[in-house]
RNA sequence: GCGCUCUUAGCUCAGCUGGAUAGAGCGACGGCCUUCUAAGCCGUAGGUCGUAGGUUCGAACCCUACAGAGCGUGCCA
């Protein structure tokens, strides 16, 4: 009967583990949402609660609760370690046993805290994209977060592939091919007066701005070194954008690599096409594709146009306007074509489709999802992130691509290092407008809560090494060495090179698992908490996809273990060398941030 | 005009799908090193969470209006 009842105000039930508050070691606002469900008094239901905690298992706590706890941490037969419930402020409040918390940390131990099972979920998570017209710039500086989102998914077991969508078939990459042949004219016609009187074979050019830059020149000059001057009496288009846009893409791959980023698959735009006829006919099925002439007023600027057009009838479906497919002159536009890229990626049979779009496409969003939705009902998440503004000091860095004069992304990275880079870019929201002091975050200092996470981890590091030290067996250990994940680095004074010991090996050499901790001071609590909530935050992640939260945990572990570490310098007895148990709390730790780091494409150092 | 995003400490930002006392770093001030990395720890000062209403047992978070900032508002991509 309870059950029952209970099981209809499951979603607003909930029973956090650890949570960040501290009032308890798991909280739940049970009584509050009971008492008012039910009709009887907050007092009543928290009797009710605890008594039913009491007298089972927590099986029906599993039923109740949402979040999937039974993967977190392992509480089977929690009843058996409640020490203490009460009520406070209408909330439920459990203090387990310290047993229910080793019981967690042996889990981080044995590394099963850190497993998880495969979903058999195909992901598409499409982000940067951009252009293939010239180096990517400090604007695309955010795109680390798409990197970053599909390392936390694949770790929770989706089986994720990473794509770049290059639009190789629009006015834009014609105009990438002028620009190029702009430069390639001066370079063919040395001589002034041939440069000054000859007239471009092709009418429409000079409309555009051009895009500039050392590429640009480079690839000119690749051209001529291949061909000489004879693109200067052809129709040169189709082979300069050819060009163009290949060795543009090399340039963005070593862009995206400086980032740590690289895609597993390229599809370009030129290749759907086939993909926008079908999907536009499957809308036209659907009665929202219409051949008509949109307003006036929403017309090109300044340009009037009387023919008929291909029109997405989005705004039935709640756009603000009907959205062209086709331009006056009969080609597909932009939107069309992404249509049938996104056919294409319905076919491939992807369970959940992710895109990250920049801040400048945002309302593009709209309209591509109903598009898509009318297609089929995908899973479909759309994520747009806000611009980055890089100052120096007070100065604001302006962004402009076609100048040629934006600071580039690689510029940007070797500037302040990779790792520093990621870290900045993957603390914020995506959805946060984020202004950088470029000064300050290239300052290697203090400053820096990259390093205080870096610094933690390397005394921990600097902490088991000493322990090692004190027991000479762990050296002659010789090992397969091929699993990264299970190494201890440890240079040793004089040797060459680093010598290696395994995790596992280390553990045993503690002692194994942990039985009972005889001083498990509140700084050690601590500590092991927030170990314990790491899973609770990496499993969110699936859900808002907000990658920052790791950053931002990391830097809350980091406090704690210096906190511990400091312990240490005010009583000999607290130091690590001094206590098996802390030693397996920071080999905790360390497995905890160093997965946190590779979630985040950061190298953990040991030394710096 | 309309759409999206944002507005939290002097500055840069967190705030866990509404939860109990709003947090961190930097900057300011004051303590703590004869060896496990002081790249650290502890403390002080600093906030009517843009403004005004509403929903709710409960709002920084949801709704409405208003004010500011950024981005967009093409038959460009």
């Amino acid at each position: 009967m309870l059950e029952s009842k209970l099981k209809k105000i499951d979603n607003e039930l909930k029973f956090i583990f650890y949570p960040s508050n501290n009032y308890s070691d798991i909280s739940s606002n049970a009584p509050i949402i009971i008492s008012k469900k039910m009709k009887v008094s907050i007092d009543t239901s928290f009797e009710m609660i605890k008594n039913k905690l009491l007298e089972k298992s927590d099986t029906e706590l599993q039923t109740f609760n949402n979040e999937k706890t039974s993967t977190e941490h392992n509480h089977r037969n929690l009843y058996k370690y409640i020490e203490k419930a009460w009520l406070q402020n209408g909330f439920l409040n459990i203090n387990v046993s310290d047993n229910f918390i080793i019981s967690g940390l042996n889990n981080v131990l044995d590394d099963s805290f850190l497993e998880v099972e495969k979903k058999g979920l195909n992901v598409n998570l499409e982000y940067v994209s951009a252009n293939p017209t010239g180096p990517l710039h400090y604007g695309n500086s955010r795109s680390v977060y798409g990197d970053s989102l599909a390392r936390v998914l694949r770790f929770l077991g989706y089986d994720v592939l990473t794509e770049y969508y290059i639009n190789d078939a629009g006015a834009q990459t014609i105009t990438l091919a002028h620009s190029v042949f702009e430069e390639y004219k001066k370079i063919s016609l040395s001589n002034k007066d041939e440069l000054k009187n000859y007239t471009d074979l092709n009418p429409n050019k000079g409309l555009e701005i051009l895009y500039k830059g050392q590429y640009i020149i480079d690839i000119a000059q690749k051209i001529f070194k291949n061909d000489g001057d004879i693109w200067l009496s052809k129709d040169y288009i189709e082979h300069f954008k050819k060009i163009a846009i290949y060795d543009v893409l090399q340039i963005i791959k070593k862009d995206l690599l400086s980032v740590g980023i690289e895609h597993q698959s390229w599809v370009t735009e030129s290749s759907v096409q086939e993909k926008a006829i079908e999907a536009i006919e499957i809308l036209r099925s659907k009665g929202l594709v219409y051949e008509g002439i949109l307003d006036e007023k929403k017309s090109s600027k300044g340009k009037e146009y009387k023919q008929k057009l291909q029109i997405f009838a989005s705004k039935k479906l709640g756009d603000d306007e009907d959205r062209a497919l086709t331009k006056h002159d009969g080609a597909r536009t932009y939107f069309a074509n992404d249509i049938g890229y996104f056919y294409d990626k319905i076919q491939r049979k992807f369970d959940w489709l992710i895109v990250i779009l920049g801040a400048d496409h945002d309302s593009y969003a709209k309209r591509l999802s109903y598009a898509v939705k009318s297609l089929e009902d995908v899973k479909l998440t759309i994520k747009t992130c806000q611009m980055v503004t890089f100052k120096s000091g007070e100065e604001v860095i302006k962004l402009s691509k076609r100048s040629g004069n934006a600071l580039s992304l690689r510029e940007t990275v070797n500037n302040i290092g990779k790792d520093i880079f990621r870290f900045s870019m993957l603390s914020k929201n995506l959805d946060s407008h984020l202004s950088i002091d470029i000064d300050k975050i290239k300052e290697f200092s203090t400053n820096n809560p990259f390093f205080y996470i870096q610094h933690a981890y390397g005394r921990i590091a600097s902490s088991l090494k000493n322990f090692t030290y004190s027991k000479e067996n762990l050296y002659k250990e010789e090992n397969n060495l091929n699993d990264d994940k299970d190494k201890v680095n440890c240079k040793t004074n004089g040797t060459s090179g680093s010598e290696i010991i395994k995790e596992s090996i280390l553990l045993d050499e503690l002692g194994g698992e942990i039985n009972s901790i005889d001083d498990f001071t509140n700084s050690m609590k601590q500590m092991s908490k927030t170990i314990l909530e790491w899973r609770r935050i990496i499993e969110s992640l699936s859900r808002n996809l907000e990658v920052h939260r790791i950053s931002i945990y990391l830097n809350k572990i980091a406090e704690n273990f210096h906190v511990l570490w400091t312990e240490g310098k005010e009583n000999e007895s607290s130091k690590f060398l001094h206590s098996n148990e802390r030693l397996k709390l920071i080999l905790c730790a360390r497995k905890i941030i160093r997965k946190s780091l590779d979630l985040l494409g950061i190298e953990a150092y040991e030394e710096f």
